[in-house]
DNA sequence: AATGAATGAGGGTTCATTCAT
DNA sequence: TATGAATGAACCCTCATTCAT
């Protein structure tokens, strides 16, 4: 495959070009951050030239926005409809939920690199946090609360649920993200059971009953 | 007289460049990441001149590197002690170190940008995560997990804690950073009703005694 | 029928091609000057792409002497047989030449424009000089300075006829095409008024008969 | 003197760079035209790095405006005390003024090029144009439309003098100067003879004083 | 003949770093 | 010690040109 790539010295590939330049430009850009990455990288991995890159977007900072809302945008499509699905009690649907967004956001790599951009680049690009927190997050905390106050009302959950419950019991699995973002492979954790803790925790408190 | 006067400013001064220098730094590095901040824009702030920061540090990575290990050196310091002067039940302890560290890291500019620089530059300065891990993350969640122990031996807390507990604990504290971080002032959260609600879900769960 | 129709559109455009091609590079070299110019904005304006331009032109350099030779070629074609058909006194074959040469330079866009392409690149296009210069300033000089000299033979032009005369007495049709070239539709003049002032100061001089 | 400045390495001479560098862009800016020269081309005539011109200058339009302005601020400055303090009739003035203007504006290559640069940036530097109509050619018109009308009044000048006939009289200044612009060392004219001419063409006209 | 995706050399601009003062 | 003029490597971006289709 590369020996003919090496003889064919321009290749038109319009309809996957961008993809791939897309592609490429999540890599670099999550290796070195937005302003450490040169377009020249983004370029090579994805095996074109610079001057390709600026066939299809219009500056560096066009690059970043459309590749992080490409790999965004597919993120809570479907979580909504996940929720609506299951069936069963508050307490498995919250469970059910969980597992669901540690698949999506925490042990799934784009996830994770998603979170790290929010985080990296909020200052430069303020419209990721806000697109992010309206599109994603917000939505996110809503279900969450919509959960909990069903619990609430139907006697499965405790009455203390307030305004901030959905953040801490979602907290963990941004922690789990960052940790694993600023440790990579280094981090040594069962993820397995970090969720099941997690889980755990959530419902059940630290408190022996006996001490309550 | 006023040569005098001169002669002292510019002793003083001696002593405090360093310090004024780092202090702008962090301002500096704090609202633009490392790569996209200007020396220049530092010396603006520490009211000196680009050179005036080659005489005190050697790069711009060194002068990272030694304001992150400025305002990173005094987070863990007290907190062994403060947990070891805490007296009381585990629950109580708790509760005090959860305070504590709230204070210490999410409600504190300083703490939370911290937190930023490690997501933000893990791949660029590798020993910024690993300082910060020994130093101050991984004994963080010894404590914490030290307490739970003891909390579990007493018969306090329930005894499915894990290995991973701490780390669950403590994510909201995090999350609170780091959503102050990404909205700053947008940020419609009340903190001491976070953190009350944290330390209640972390005690008690949200099952109601009820479903148990 | 449609078949017929494509055909014949096809079949026209292909004579037609390079001409609007110059048209388009006449406008946009005329807006931006030749560096200034993307062969892009040319393509737009001829409504072809940029590749069909390499199709009828080598270089970005050949089109833009192409166009120039194109449009500066018409210029002295007729000068010379419209003044040998000029009857009348010299006085009046001047004041005939003089009008035909500000409607063919000062007041039309086209002399304008070519005007300013040989002040603007003389330096870029030495050839564009001396092109213009050999075959149409040069030969109009010869032909107003035959005319000088046949009124002065003829008695009816002061006998202190220079070398130089032919200059000075076209140079206020030179002098209004600059201005209109720089200040566009802000120039406020009559060039009725313009054109019979020039050719009466050119007949009778400033001086009053008394004072001379 | 270039041996010791091969060995200082760097020169520092805040007082004398903006000038060299002015004087620089002037030559380079003149060669080539605005977008065709390089602004290491500029560096190299000043004899320094591409990175000094941005210690004095914000961007290259800002470079080429205030060389501009550099050149052409000296150009009325004298012009009306010059005219003000010529002494005799109208007649006397108008020659003197016409010697004066020569010198300043077409027998000097500053204000050739100068006109050049109106020319050839006029739609690229709309300010360029502004500027020099409203501080040199609109005044320098008027003060020739002042003398003439002196002259109609007191008798010297004939009462045909228009509103137009200043910029016919200083045409030949102007066309002089294109000349020189577009034929460099190729033109072969005898300026005195060329502005004698054109001093006796201006009041005296064509017509031999049979044919009135 | 016409297209337009792809190229890559080159230019404007930035900025960490140096060093004479 | 402090300065800030000067440097030059590097980066973003442009655009004339090429060439497979």
């Amino acid at each position: 495959m590369s020996v003919v790539k090496i003889m064919w010295k321009r290749e038109r590939r319009k309809e996957e070009r961008p993809g791939e330049i897309v592609k490429a430009a999540f890599e670099a850009f999550s290796e070195r951050g937005f302003a450490a990455t040169r377009l020249e990288d983004v370029a090579a991995l994805a095996g074109v030239t610079k001057g390709t890159i600026y066939v299809y977007f219009e500056t560096k900072e066009k690059l970043f926005e459309a590749m992080v809302r490409h790999y965004s945008s597919r993120m809570l499509a479907d979580a909504d409809a996940m929720l609506a699905a299951e069936q069963g009690s508050c307490r498995e649907r919250l469970e059910a939920f969980l597992s669901f967004i540690y698949l999506r956001c925490a042990r799934n790599r784009t996830g994770r690199e998603i979170i790290r951009f929010i985080v990296t680049e909020s200052k430069s690009f303020p419209r990721l946090v806000e697109d992010n927190y309206r599109d994603f997050i917000a939505p996110t905390m809503l279900l969450v609360g919509e959960l909990l106050a069903a619990g609430v009302a139907n006697g499965e959950f405790r009455k203390n649920v307030t305004r901030e419950t959905a953040e801490i019991v979602l907290a963990p699995m941004v922690f789990l993200s960052i940790l694993r973002l600023i440790l990579d492979d280094g981090l040594k954790i069962d993820e397995d059971a970090y969720v099941a803790a997690h889980i755990d925790l959530a419902l059940n408190g630290l408190l022996a009953p006996a001490s309550r």
